[in-house]
RNA sequence: GGCAGGGUAGCUCAGCCUGGUAGAGCAAGGGACUCAUAAGCCCUAGGUCGCGGGUUCAAAUCCCGCCCCUGCCA
């Protein structure tokens, strides 16, 4: 069995999830998801950023302990992904034990390389982004990011990590495999970047105690940007054996802002420390309202349980998926331009396509076939239905997974034109003449719904399980395998897909989407 | 300021690489049907393809300039 590894970017704990940290979460849920459909065994970490001046200044500033601040907004955080269906085996966080032995094991590997040096910093220190800027950095003497605060000239002893060194070898690994960082354009972005050069960065802060000690200098603290990075790393048990079982990583999602982090700095401390770099790095655009980042402004329209509750759990994966691409960005002009697409979206393709297409079909095989459907000769929607299996699967492949929800609701909507088409009601009342048509037709809608239902798992997984176990299907969730669409996954050929369809029992139920009226 | 991407039907976008009748989905109007969640299916869009030049028999599609938006870096 194949081994995958992914992880998000653990979130800073110094405020609440919104709906833009959903679509990262949920994301990367469907990768993990779609990857132990294919049959991998998946490892998908998520977790906290704990550490930092922000987090004990938001903790200061709640009259909090900065640990009991962490360990509440845990709380808040995993409760959110368990109700959005997230399904991470690990939930890691920076103020663990085995993270911070990770960091101090990281660290002095870079020392053994001789990659740090230590050197006295001044400038300018922003304590929301955690780093120096220069002068010509500066907008009316304060961040340019974070304008409202006050920014501080600090002069202190820091250690230095040789970043330098790095900048040949990480552009030469962009070059060999330019899989590593995707989507192409950022990759570009880093590249440029590495043209440019780069400079040494500290490694370390003093004075500032909410963090990890750094090793053979406890007066000062781990750089957290490197503690953080180093989460990928610290879930799988680094530095003890056996950690090797799940690293390198295969997938590292982030959000577009970090990749630096990423692309070079993380890459360059693994380097130093002769540990492997991750395969892929996958940077996400940004779900925004008014042109700004889902917050507090929007918050109060759009808080994240309430989108949730608004037509289910898995409704609002589908929607942030469906409608914002993958490897772009997805602006709403407001909150209310953000929840009218959502009701559109949900009655036009969940209820009205997906919903009734299963409730016709389960309602005709239930009246003309007394709920058995017979496997049937294959007719032009097996081919619709392996045509869809093949582009959801590559385009899945290439982590373009709004395109594999496209390829998913074309398929839907080929099944219901298939049903006009076909009029099966027609077929019924000519009899024996007709049976075999009409074998032939529902046990081909059926067969639609289950391939249907395995493409949909990963991103509505309660959904898919339901309606395929209306299709026949057994407990579980469904998978490629059992839906007929193993030989897509395997490369087979298209024919062999129908084939294997023997008489099915089909169940009717409630809607599984129950259309969606608003105050009428 | 440098680099990258983008400006196409009311909305969200595809097409542009490999020039030659402008497309899809949503929303809107009409029609035939009845298995179904009054859902689905079929028909209906006359949009200066950001602006101005150029190349060509022919440009949304190639080249040049400009305007606007977004991102990365300064």
């Amino acid at each position: 069995m194949a081994r995958y590894y992914l992880t998000c970017a653990i979130d800073y704990a110094n405020g609440e999830p919104h709906a833009g940290h959903a679509f990262e979460k949920v994301g990367a849920d469907v990768i993990a998801r779609y990857r132990r459909s294919l049959g991998d065994d998946v490892r998908f970490a998520i977790g906290m950023d704990e550490h930092g001046q922000g987090i004990a200044e938001e903790a200061a500033r709640r009259g909090s302990d900065p640990q009991a601040f962490v360990d509440e907004m845990a709380n808040v955080w995993g409760g959110v992904w368990r109700r959005l269906g997230i399904s991470n085996d690990d939930f890691i966080r920076t103020t663990e034990a085995r993270h911070s032995r990770a960091v101090v094991a990281i660290i002095e590997r870079m020392r053994e390389a001789g990659d740090l040096y230590t050197d006295r910093y001044a400038g300018y220190y922003c304590v929301r982004c955690e780093r120096f800027r220069k002068e010509n950095e500066l907008a009316d003497g304060r961040c340019p990011l974070h304008p409202k605060r006050e920014i501080t000239w600090t002069e202190e002893e820091n250690y230095f990590f040789r970043l330098s060194r790095y900048r040949d070898p990480l552009l030469q690994h962009l070059e060999t495999h330019p899989e590593f960082v995707q989507p192409a354009s950022r990759r570009n972005e880093i590249l440029r970047l590495l043209e440019g050069g780069l400079d040494d960065i500290s490694a370390s802060r003093s004075r500032l105690p909410w963090g990890i000690p750094f090793p053979g200098a406890q007066d000062h603290t781990v750089y957290v940007w490197m503690d953080a990075l180093t989460n990928y790393l610290s879930t799988t048990g680094f530095p003890e054996d056996g950690y090797e079982d799940w690293w390198p990583a295969h997938l590292h999602v982030i959000g577009k802002d970090i990749t630096r982090f990423h692309c070079v700095i993380w890459p360059a401390m693994l380097l130093s420390a002769g540990v492997e770099l991750p395969r892929t790095v996958w940077a996400h655009g940004f779900v925004s309202v008014a042109g700004g980042k889902i917050s507090k402004d929007a918050g109060s329209e759009l808080n994240l349980d309430e989108l949730n509750d608004r037509h289910g759990k898995d409704a609002f994966r589908f929607f942030l998926m469906r409608e914002a691409p993958w490897d772009g960005d997805r602006n709403f002009s407001s909150a209310a331009e953000l929840l009218e697409r959502f009701d559109r979206r949900y009655n036009a393709e969940l209820a009205n396509d997906l919903g009734n297409l299963v409730s016709r079909t389960a309602a005709m095989v239930h009246k003309y076939r007394e709920g058995r459907a017979l496997p049937g000769g294959e007719t032009v929607l097996d081919e619709a239905r392996v045509s869809s299996l093949r582009a959801y699967h590559d385009r899945m492949e290439a982590f373009l997974l709004h395109e594999g929800i496209e390829a998913i609701l074309g398929l839907v909507r080929r099944a219901n034109a298939f049903v006009d088409h076909e009029e099966p009601w027609k077929l019924a009342k000519e009899g024996e003449s007709a049976a075999d048509r009409l074998d032939s037709a529902l046990g081909a809608l059926v067969r639609c719904l289950r391939s249907v239902a395995a493409m949909l798992g990963p991103f509505m997984p309660d959904k898919a399980a339901e309606l395929w176990q209306r299709m026949g299907g057994s407990e579980g969730p469904p998978t490629y395998a059992e839906a007929a669409a193993a030989p897509v996954a395997a490369g087979l050929q298209a024919g062999e897909a129908a084939s294997a369809a023997t008489p099915i029992d089909v169940r009717k139920g409630p809607s599984l989407f129950p259309r969606y009226d608003p105050d009428p």
